[in-house]
RNA sequence: GUGGGAAUAGCUCAACUGGCAGAGCACCGGACUGUGGCUCCGACGGUUGCGGGUUCGAUUCCCGUUUCCCACCCCA
């Protein structure tokens, strides 16, 4: 038998249906803060993930399906190319090809599949689905206003409580600008020198390769450690610690709650000042249900033109794991079971319910060859609410035999009355 | 990539120390000719993840392997 490849996944009905739920509750809440939907390519040049994401980053260095697709002729040499490991990069890639700034300030929403190679865990595969929101355009269209973080901050809020994931956390922190790191690296390997003898054997590790990192650290032992090590924040610039501040003013303001963690670090390079993340319980390891940040550098990384931006990814799969709404919630069950009774039916019985599914009536259609009591259990299994009997009687007189499954009433009705009965 | 657990019917799970592979639910049919749900009866359903080994005999013990789960790593 051939089987879904290691972490990948069928999602199956009635399931989809909640990712359906999720999905277009998010389009209903980007559209009232003006997003418009953008779609990039599933596979890019490798080159764009490399310098976007960062060649040092785990995505890049070990996690990326690339593949060296081959010239079909002379003059086409082939290329390295990659499934996109995350959505930013190759919208700011589109951002920059299509000259976007030219229309001022770019909000666009991007849904679809992402594509790492790590381990497979639960909240965790290698086909996985993400809900993507970018802020992008030149910082005179107001790209770089705290009011654009605050607004997706918000505006996240609003979608988690739209769909009723209630107990969600959110981190913020600001990260200040490649400046400021440069500065905050080179003072915590000084800071960690003399202590991370004393650390548990991945943080020596990180030490060398990326102190930040440091501060993901879980072991009990190393945190009293850890709380002696400098902050960020103390690094922070003039420029970007006012521009957290403004972040969490209009945040309070709006009565959007968050916790500071000065411990949030981010994996991915082009992260810029605010960075943060929304949790939840109950997802396990994986417990970070979305997250996202400022990358006020990435297009020029690019070679395009200065293009401060902020955007998220939400995990998808996640997103569905954390939702109290079940499948069986969301799905929309037939209106109507429609049963052709008796031999030559069938085309009386579509002929109907074409009519109704005209007038948007979901309507599951049975088989002449089925005998009444099939079509009732049928219909019952089906989760109908009417049962709507096409027979030769009710032909005749066109007036339809419809009873209501749930209370068990029937009553014979007009044609012409039928949709508007069903639907009342 | 590292460490641990698991894998038996479509689903959830049994099967003593190695001795004929089972149940509930689901599915299909019947009781019941144009009236469902409830009930009763019946049928179907398996290379016990895969490959090898030990044994008279392996779902059971051993080795390998694949996948899933948990944790690490990292991220969404």
């Amino acid at each position: 038998m051939i089987k879904a490849v290691r972490g990948t996944r069928d999602l199956l009905p009635p399931e989809t249906a909640l990712w359906n739920f999720v999905e277009s509750a998010a389009r209903d809440v980007f559209r009232a803060y003006n997003f418009q939907e953008i779609r990039t390519p599933i596979f890019e040049a490798t080159e764009l993930f490399a310098r976007g994401v960062g060649e040092e980053t785990d995505i890049v260095a070990k996690e990326m399906y690339t593949w060296e697709d081959r010239g079909r002729a002379a003059s086409d040499s082939g290329q390295s190319l990659t499934l996109r490991p995350e959505a930013t990069a190759g919208i700011v890639r589109a951002y920059i090809e299509h000259k976007l700034w030219d229309r001022g300030l770019n909000k666009l929403y991007c849904i679809g599949p992402m594509f790492r190679r790590e381990r497979p865990q639960k909240g965790r595969y290698r086909q996985f689905y993400q809900i993507d929101a970018e802020v992008i355009g030149p910082a005179s269209a107001g790209s770089d206003s705290p009011a654009r973080d605050a607004e997706v901050l918000e505006m996240l809020a609003t979608l988690l409580d739209r769909l009723g994931i209630s107990d969600w956390n959110l981190e913020l922190n600001s990260v200040g600008t490649p400046a400021d790191r440069v500065q905050f690296n080179a003072a915590l390997r000084k800071a960690l020198e003399p202590l991370v003898a004393q650390m548990c054997t991945d943080c020596q590790r990180r030490a060398v390769t990326n102190p930040l990192r440091v501060f993901d650290c879980k072991v009990p032992e190393d945190q009293p450690i850890i709380d002696t090590l400098p902050r960020i924040t103390q690094f922070l610039g003039e420029d970007s610690r006012k521009h957290f501040d403004a972040v969490q003013e209009i945040l309070t303001r709006v009565g959007v709650s968050f916790r500071i963690n000065e411990r949030l670090v981010r994996g991915l390079d082009y992260y810029t000042r605010t960075a943060f993340e929304f949790t939840h319980g109950a997802l396990g390891a994986q417990n970070a249900i979305l997250g996202g940040g400022r990358y006020d550098g990435l297009s020029e990384a690019l070679g395009g033109p200065a293009a401060p931006g902020i955007g998220f990814a939400i995990g998808e799969d996640r997103l569905v794991m954390s939702l109290k709404e079940t499948a069986e919630g969301v799905v929309r069950k037939p209106d109507v079971y429609v049963a052709p009774l008796g031999a030559g039916m069938n085309g009386e019985a579509a002929k109907l319910a074409r009519e109704l599914r005209h007038h948007d009536v979901v309507v599951e259609l049975g088989d002449d060859a089925f005998r009444l009591k099939k079509s009732f259990e049928a219909a019952t299994k089906a989760g109908a609410k009417y049962i709507l009997i096409v027979g030769e009687n009710e032909v005749k007189a066109d007036a339809f035999a419809l009873k209501n499954l749930a209370t068990g009433e029937q009553v014979s009705v007009p044609r012409g009355e039928l949709a508007q009965r069903i639907q009342g």
